[in-house]
RNA sequence: GGAGGGGUGGCUGAGUGGCCGAAAGCACUGGUCUUGAAAACCAGCGAGUCGAGAGGCUCCCAGGGUUCGAAUCCCUGCCCCUCCGCCA
């Protein structure tokens, strides 16, 4: 959520810079929502103190054993008048939050303009595109030997966008989830937390999944209310400090996850069907930080650096781009994607996508530090990146390092997690 | 699933209808003392919101209700703890 009284003094450059994310503020409806509401909760309040000092009034002259007959009449349509009042306040709130939580966050200066990923900037490259001498196979192709990566046995348990793992491909899948939980342990000094894959309302509207994006979650009915399955560990690991106030001495929080991840893809039908890039159910190991305002930038270097490392461990070629305002996250100010390069695609994909969020889901959370300097609660601010997507590294692997007899060389530094394998 | 006990400021914890935004302690901040520190002593210290300010309003898990007035009484929900049962 954006500042409220940034909005509310100056709507129109608010607006202005929202144009750069391609989202289209509502001043005038703000505006006249706003003045409705100065007026209604002046006069609410008003009369709030009315009744406060009444009714202290009364308590005093009861207790002098005064009559109090006479001011209890006085007292009398107080009351129906603040219903009214109150009643009214509350409507005018709850479209003033309707617009608010519908707003995303502003464009941090360094975004490009731009409408849609064709318009993302490329920052770096790193490695050197494998060449083949024979024709390189897609990682369908290559896992379909021993029926390792098996996607109809998947449609028959579940549906399509799923996928069954099984042999040397699902034990490398393993393996890559502990190099980058115990590269990002042990070189990059996160701490590894365990989280529920299920969240209540309450955390998916902490980190802006919620209101607006409620297709693209997995609702499972429980009891009366329902829980969520998780899209990213960004919700449950993010949402620890929600309604926190942090101690200085701890930041920055750097967690590091690993959890499966559910996504409906509901917008998405038709696009990637073929293999494991876009699929309902797949794991992510993520990193999140929680900083202190003035090192929120510094930090999504680090963090970027710290998914690019994994990448240079398992010696597969990348790119790092900027998105454009357009390509933007709801609750971003800046992001850099990596994308990885996928021999069978013959280009880059996503593999990654480190973010920082600033104060606008820690407004949202109410997630605060106490300065030392001024004494009071202020507002976190929020990263994360994931370190990276699972299936997709495990794609590049197969695609980056296979062989003309659809054997795959495993990387060095996954050797270790494989029982010393070289070959599979 | 059954029985009982709880949810109060950064933390612990008192508070059963008005004198309570809320005792006390811890933590924190400033001061006295000290070569310095610790200890001791003194003082300050919840959050949000409206307002130029004075000051107002809201908040004692959440949502309803009773009342002129609710942290306090009633109802519902959520969460935590103890015991019993069941169980991975």
């Amino acid at each position: 959520m954006l500042d409220p009284k940034i909005i509310r003094s100056n709507p129109e450059q608010v607006a202005a810079q929202l144009v750069k994310k391609k989202y289209v503020f509502p001043v005038a409806e703000f505006e006249s929502l706003e003045v409705q509401r100065r007026e209604v909760q002046v006069r609410t309040e008003s009369l709030q103190s009315e009744r406060n000092t009444r009714s202290k009034s009364i308590g005093k002259a009861k207790a002098a054993g005064e009559d109090i007959t006479s001011l209890l009449s006085d007292v009398n349509d107080l009351g129906t008048q603040l219903e009214e009042a109150k009643a009214a306040l509350a409507k005018i709130n709850v479209q003033l939050d309707d617009i608010l939580l519908g707003v995303p966050n502003l464009p941090h200066e360094d975004v490009p303009e731009g409408e849609s990923e064709d318009d993302n900037v490329e920052v770096r490259r790193w490695g050197t595109l494998p060449t083949f001498d024979f024709d390189p196979q897609d990682h369908v192709a290559l896992g379909n030997r021993d029926s390792a990566m098996d996607f109809e046995s998947a449609a028959k348990l579940t549906g399509s966008r799923f996928v069954v793992l099984q042999g040397k491909i699902a034990r490398m899948h393993r393996a890559l989830i502990q190099l980058m939980l115990d590269t990002h342990i042990n070189e990059h000094g996160y701490n590894e937390i365990y989280v529920p894959y299920m969240v209540n309302r309450d955390s998916l509207m902490g980190t802006s999944q919620l209101p607006k994006f409620e297709e693209d979650l997995f609702k499972v009915p429980f009891g009366e209310r329902d829980y969520y399955l998780i899209p990213t560990s960004e919700v449950p690991v993010t949402n620890m400090v929600r309604d926190e106030i942090v101690e200085e001495s701890r930041l920055p929080l750097k967690f590091t996850a690993h959890t499966p991840c559910f996504r409906s893809e509901a917008g998405a039908s038709g696009k990637d069907t073929r293999g494991l890039i876009r699929q309902h159910q797949f794991e992510k190991v993520e990193m999140i930080q929680v900083v202190k305002p003035e090192d929120s930038w510094q930090a999504l270097e680090n963090m970027t650096a710290n998914a690019e490392n994994i990448l240079k461990k398992l010696e597969l070629p990348y790119r790092v781009i900027t998105l454009c305002g357009g390509d933007l996250g709801f609750a971003a100010a800046k992001t850099y994607d990596i994308e990885v390069w996928l021999p069978g695609q013959d280009k880059y994909r996503e593999i990654s996508s480190c973010s920082n969020t600033l104060d606008f889901q820690a407004r949202r959370m109410k997630a605060r530090w106490r300065n030392s300097e001024t004494g009071k609660p202020e507002l976190l601010h929020t990263l994360n990146g994931s370190g990276l997507a699972v299936g997709r590294t495990l794609v590049a692997v197969l695609e980056n390092h296979q062989n003309a007899d659809g054997t795959i060389n495993v990387p060095a530094v996954l050797q270790p997690y494989m029982g010393g394998v070289t070959v599979i």
